[in-house]
DNA sequence: CAAATAGTGTCTGTTAGACATTATGGG
DNA sequence: CCCATAATGTCTAACAGACACTATTTG
């Protein structure tokens, strides 16, 4: 797995900009701030979840032009003193209520005239939220906030039907050699219930011994001795991740 | 292969952001472009060749504060009226020469504080230039301008050595499942050069005719016809890259 | 004992990697 | 004919995918 937990941690501390076109000048103090006019920047953060056996993300119902009346992916304005990650963080809670999920830096999205309203650049995470935890907050969803499956979604403002088509495919492509799916699941799962995190992703079945075979062989699961029973029929073990296993992938 | 030519022109093209902070206002002309702070926005490009053998990246030297005197990665502003792939070509433009290489957005960095004079938030791209036509500007090459292995950098500005980090994760991995390496080569070459690409990127040596077998397996070159005679030996032959067949890889 | 899901192994085709010799051109 | 590099095939181990039956629990 190449991501963190917080997958950008490594990367977004103290990295500094270049700034080219500023060389002529040869003190801070000759720098003149506002000498060039600004583009506003935003954080957009895809939240996932997995709901009801389906993939689902959280969108907004806008309530003001342009788009008014559609739904549209979360986000807000970067603050002058916080970090990406953190405007990112700031807007996943603010959302869900939900602390220390995967969130990953998806790409950025920056073309003139994209928002009528002024030049807009957008940082868009995606962030993976544990089932089981987000349970608690379903019920305080406004009626303007509302899961969606990623396979049943409805008009999108912008152009944000072609962020998900990027985020799905990151999050598709990174299921095979990273461990991001457990990110989806809570501490302490059956491997059925893994499988169908690879299931509904990929939006296939897959064979049972073959996946229980594949996963199992490579360690990255430890048996916690315990078992989840449910239904009348034979209880699953429960496995937890090993993240010391993590490079087996 | 999952980018095109130039990776980033699926999406960066209409793409529009999501506004949350907006929503209390109602209509566009009570929108007030003025009223938060923003922060500047710049491109940096890491540019990518290879030259004697070895890849190379190009860098400038810092001419004022922050950082003066050391190299960094080459970038400029954000124009307000151009997207942020265009700002990366002019500073490719501007820096090489070149136009029409690969160029793909990498990572945006945007802690507060990473640069000593204002809040910058910078969007990285990477390019891959063809060796051949590189050498044409070659010694147009200014003092504080110089091509530097990544394998042997400099101390750099900033925290450029970890993009540059980043930077060389991604070619390798990239590698693999793209046709990202045809590139870096002229429109015809031979499979030694194809090889001596993925030996320099990977840093070690690869097995001839395992390499070989591998490549004309998936049928993704074309055999020109020609041959390339230079030295006392036999000659190879030439082959160009089939786009056509760019899945198969 | 019926219903429901958990759990398990074999065979086969494909792929990755180790490895040595012959071919063809120029001087 | 010598030198330098191009070009080629086989064997083996690991992995991926197809495929069917037994085990354990509840009611």
């Amino acid at each position: 797995m190449e991501e963190q937990r917080i997958a950008t941690d490594s990367l977004s501390e103290s990295v500094e900009a270049t700034t080219g076109t500023m060389e002529q000048e040869s003190e801070a103090i000759h720098y003149d701030v506002n000498k060039y006019e600004r583009p506003s920047v935003t954080v957009d953060v895809v939240m996932m979840s997995l709901r009801q056996r389906d993939l689902q993300i959280l969108l907004i119902k806008r309530r003001s032009w342009p788009y008014e009346g559609m739904w549209a992916i979360p986000g807000g304005f970067v603050n002058m003193d916080e970090s990406l990650e953190t405007a990112a963080k700031r807007e996943l809670q603010e959302e869900t209520g939900v602390q220390d999920v995967y969130l990953e830096q998806l790409y950025t999205f920056g073309d003139p005239g994209r928002d009528p309203r002024t030049r807009v650049i957008t940082v868009v995470y995606f962030a993976l939220l544990d089932s089981e935890r987000l349970q608690v907050r379903a019920a305080s969803d406004a009626a303007d906030v509302g899961w969606f499956s990623v396979y049943e979604l409805p008009p999108l403002a912008f152009d944000h039907a072609k962020i998900l088509d990027y985020t799905l495919n990151r999050l598709r492509g990174k299921l095979e050699y990273t461990t991001i799916a457990f990110n989806l699941l809570p501490e302490q799962f059956t491997l059925r219930e893994l499988q169908r995190v690879y299931e509904i992703i990929h939006h296939r079945r897959l064979d049972k011994r073959n996946f229980r075979k594949k996963i199992l062989t490579t360690g990255i699961l430890e048996d916690t001795g315990a078992k989840k029973m449910e239904g009348t029929h034979r209880p699953a073990r429960l496995y937890r991740f090993n993240p010391a296993a993590e490079h087996k992938l």
